[in-house]
DNA sequence: CTGAAAGCGCTTACAG
DNA sequence: CTGAAAGCGCTTACAG
């Protein structure tokens, strides 16, 4: 023992490789080898080497192989919130496919405040994500940044658009809405309403209003000031803002209401019952994401459908092709949300 | 240059403490200190580091900092699934009580395999997780036995029994099951049936069957064969279930049914209406979770609230204590759910 | 195919 | 308060 002659460092009091070289009679550098080039040691001494570390329930420190090899086999996620299934069902798909291929993610969510997002994207940096997936395009310049001076690969999840400077994996939130309203404006609505979750950091919201704008414009209408409803996203908001729209004279009030997702759309309709209106009798309303609920109340509700367990998938995949090499950049990846036309929109009234 | 008498070593690219020190004009051992012991530092060097960390844009590497600290800041957290909202509201709490402390969390999915998050866990050991959140003691012992032997501190969420060997954050899923067949019993009833997800590898789906079992026993009843419908958590199970159990002969079927969740129970209110039955006239209905719209939908249902979000705050701050050195083990902490007695349950009819 | 040893980027016991 | 240097537990370029 030259014990007293070093330095007194703890340690962490874990088995380390040394000691599963030691117990078979190897090199370090051959237990290294055994595990992640088995290719490299033969048959043999690879055998003996997996019984030691097995003997002595050797779990690799991934900090010490992390600094040598510069690889953390760790990925990121930074979605708004899990409160909403959407984002939930993105991470678990994300998680799955990450987990197969060795990878451990880590879940940052910002609360929708893009300093927040900021400040979790650089903890991850920190610990060495090989890749980072963020849910949209609205955030501080300087996450952007970082990534791409890093060379760190990343998607934007959610959204999608041919113009954004960023992979993206989602759909068009501008086309989508576009679409739901030439679908009432083919069923002759002409007087619109729409009821939103706050549009505040979120650029997909922006999107979705910008693309219903769009639609109207088109046919030479839009949005009276007091038909567009922004509040927060439960059905009792949809409720109340539907009431409040039914306050206007019969003949000036809406028939036609775009809502920001099927939540807002059920709570308004829940309001209409009990104000003894009914869709798509007294009025027509949309909603988006078909949530379980949504086919099966009536009336069933016309909404969009998009498989966000799949963006996660696919974003995933994404990233580990670049991690792996096998391309230079996440590719933009479109999923095309699936129109559910059903009874709650229909007919405009004649008047 | 002494280049070329050392070994070829890539080196990550990135700006290093060593750097940030030769900027700063001190040892690295300074830079350090600057930052993670600021008061063993003078004022005026620590300003000085700062700021050349700052004109470096230095991020310091966790690997290198976790080898020779032994600390990584990362906590990890296994859960069955996402897409049960009732786990990510856990989760999203564990993440923002987590992320305020420093900590990055690790987020595994098993998908209800237990071998699957015993290797997500072993995956997150490896990588240094500081302390585990798992959903349920139902896992392999291998996991409990790795978390022990390394003195890895963990809570076990979501149920809660004061005979557990492990900290339990949650509830008693047994009891509030008891609780709820109680109050059926107390409004009469007598014939029960029960619609309920998969029991397998789910310790607390057992605990819940226990619960209704003992109270019914303590009343001289039980749940005939036929009255039991176990499948999947939908709300399609939940409507072909009330549509087998009013198959019945109406003097013999069910009065009192007590769901699994509230998505079971929604969905046998559903078939009861197209079937021209409703609650409470014809059968008193129960669920478990209290969903934004369980209270919304008419009949409104009786059920239970868990506040799950607190459940992950709590779970975050017993694991942070005990890796602040507050205390030496996870303590349990009991959540007591919310009986929200509504109109889906009511009094028996007499015969 | 295998080993000796340098090196990854930090922290910290020791000395001053 | 500050620095020189050992050490954390791995991987890998080099040599054989």
């Amino acid at each position: 023992m030259v014990a007293g002659s070093k330095r007194a460092r703890g340690g962490s009091g874990r088995v380390k490789l040394e000691e599963v070289a030691r117990k078979a009679n190897v090199s370090t550098a051959t237990v290294s080898r055994a595990f992640n080039e088995p290719d490299k040691v033969s048959e043999e001494v690879r055998q003996r080497v997996k019984d030691a570390a097995r003997a002595l329930n050797w779990i690799p420190n991934a900090a010490g192989r992390a600094l040598a090899s510069r690889r953390t086999h760790i990925a990121g996620a930074i979605i708004p919130t899990l409160d909403d299934e959407i984002f939930a069902h993105q991470i678990g798909g994300m998680q799955t496919v990450f987990s197969e291929r060795g990878f451990t993610l880590f879940l940052g969510c910002s609360n929708y405040d893009p300093d927040e997002g900021l400040r979790q994207a650089e903890a991850m940096l920190a610990r060495g994500v090989e890749a980072l997936a963020v849910v949209g395009e609205n955030h501080p310049p300087e996450l952007f940044d970082a990534l791409n001076s890093r060379g760190i690969p990343y998607v934007v999840t959610y959204s999608y658009s041919k113009l954004s400077p960023h992979p993206c994996i989602g759909f068009d939130n501008r086309a989508a809405f576009s679409r739901m309203t030439e679908h009432l404006l083919a069923l002759g609505h002409r007087r619109f309403a729409a009821i939103f979750q706050p549009d505040t950091n979120n650029d997909r919201v922006k999107e979705r209003l910008r693309g219903i704008g769009e639609a109207l414009t088109a046919a030479g209408l839009e949005i009276a000031a007091q038909d567009l409803m922004m509040g927060p996203s439960t059905l009792e908001f949809g409720a109340s803002s539907l009431a409040r729209l039914m306050t206007q004279a019969i003949d000036a009030r809406p028939t036609a209401i775009v809502c920001g997702n099927d939540n807002l759309a059920l709570g308004a309709l829940m309001a209409a019952r009990e104000l003894g209106l009914d869709a798509p009798g007294d009025f027509s309303i949309t909603g988006f994401d078909d949530l379980a609920i949504s086919s099966r109340l009536s009336p069933r509700l016309t909404t969009m459908k998009v498989d966000n367990q799949q963006i996660g998938v696919l974003a995933a995949n994404e990233l580990l092709a670049v991690i792996a090499g096998r391309q230079e950049r996440a590719q933009s990846r479109e999923v095309v949300p699936d129109l559910k036309i059903r009874e709650s929109a229909g007919a405009a009234r004649s008047r």
